[in-house]
RNA sequence: CAGGAGUGACAGGUAGUUGCUGGUAGCAUUUAUGCUACGAGAGGAAAGUCCGGGCUGCACGCAAGAGAGGACUCCAUCUAACGGAUGGCCAGAGUAAUCUGAGGGCAAGUGCAACAGAGAGCAGGUAGCCAUACUUCGGUAUGGUCAUAGUGAAAGGGUGGGGUAAGAGCCCACCGGUGCCUAUGGUAACAUGGGCAGCCAGGUAAACCCUGUCUGCAGCAAGAAGCAUAUGGUAUGAACUCUUGCAUCGCCGUAAGGCAAAAAUGCUUCGCUUGAGCCUGUUGGCAACAGCAGGCCUAGAUAAAUAACUACCCAACGACAGAACCCGGCUUAUCGUUGCUCCUGACUA
RNA sequence: GGAACCAUCGCCAAGUUGGUAAGGCCGCAGCCUGCAAAGCUGCUAUUCGCCGGUUCGAGUCCGGCUGGUUCCU
């Protein structure tokens, strides 16, 4: 019983669900090509792409090309897309996730982008709930 | 009150909830992670990479070698240094406050100037003017001359008088400009005078070039260390050969390395933030700036931290915009709010 | 982050020492042909990426911007 519990305990302590610090961040070029070619499933919205590929690892990364604009421009739309990742990173299934922005992000509030994001999560599977 | 000129400051704030990146302290354990608390967290340009410096590596015998290349160029001061700044001088713009200026030398040498025009570089002579000769009395030829006309961006001083066949710095007076000498003021650039000379000497050096000053080459993806992976091996003494030797050349010299190792790939750590530092006061200086005293520690990430939401304030959901080794400048972008000083005009007292 | 270079007609481009922008393809018009193609003749740059400066005069020289390309990885 006692090492069941110990077990149990180690578990949660290495499920890294809950922080954004044990995604490993997709860095190379190489990587992001694997993600965009081998995903399970893409979602398309007017402020931003989503793709998801099934793994056993836990990897994200955040895509702002030089269309949406200066550098000031580019660590926004970033932010914002992060601060949506964080919000249901409890509720995410593993696998690798990329999030591609786009121009119209930077002029959307909020709320609306928030729900095409939860929308863009169900439709690719990627929530935990059965 | 209206219109200007100069020089500064700020670059949203407050409260709450959920988060991000370092630091310090404590606790826990699987010993490199988690949790808790405290405090910190982009700019005036962080940008462009146009200059200068630190720092690092290579080179480093002659170090102040030589030349080439590059940059700058009125004077003085400031600075670690600069092509920067401050103050002046000169030239130009403006009624003025003030602003702008790559602002040495073309009386060292070489070159360049299309078209137009007679002529564009030791000046020249188209029209014109004058004299002489001839004459068919229209003019033609020769000589003198360049004031006047025309061309051009630019035609070798200006005005007046004398002079002459007609004219001309040919001569004279004044003015402008040039060189030399000299007086006064100024640290100096230079300014204001005086005298003498010669008689005018064009423009262009962001054309070559000359004078003077500076300059070894590369850049934190510099460079150092560690771990892992696979590759690779002439010879064993020297020589040969190979690789490297950071722009060029001369003399001198003949370097370094080849398993005690080299280079490649991947990852990590250091470099990485206490510094020509910032703030306040004071002293010196017209000022840039410097000295002294006291206080402060103020980002250090690595696909790259400052965010999201809610409420309120406000003329305003805020302009330009994100550190990447670090400083000093320059340049460019920029919605506004606001302090101080000065100038001109109008009106009132 | 650092370093180097480029921009001329719709396309490809020449333009040395500053003097009024060659050429080819494409297009348009004409000739030729029964009609076409080919060939021949002619036309097409008012602003040389943009803004200043030097000069009598800048595609060219100098400074600053804008856009693009390449290298170090």
């Amino acid at each position: 019983m006692l090492l069941e519990e110990q077990k149990v305990e180690k578990d949660w302590r290495y499920n890294p669900i809950g922080k954004i610090k044990h995604f490993t961040r997709i860095k190379t070029s190489k990587e992001f090509n694997g993600v965009y070619n081998r995903s399970t499933k893409t979602w398309h919205t007017p402020y931003f792409v989503l793709f998801y590929q099934r793994s056993n690892e836990y990897k994200v990364g955040f895509v702002a090309s030089k269309k949406i604009g200066n550098a000031v421009h580019r660590n926004r739309a970033k932010r914002l897309l992060r601060a949506h990742f964080i919000e249901n990173i409890d509720q995410l299934k593993r696998g690798s996730y990329v999030l591609v922005a786009k121009p119209a992000l930077l002029n959307e509030s909020y709320s609306v982008t928030r729900k095409a994001y939860l929308h863009a999560l169900k439709k690719c599977t990627a929530f935990l709930q059965n």
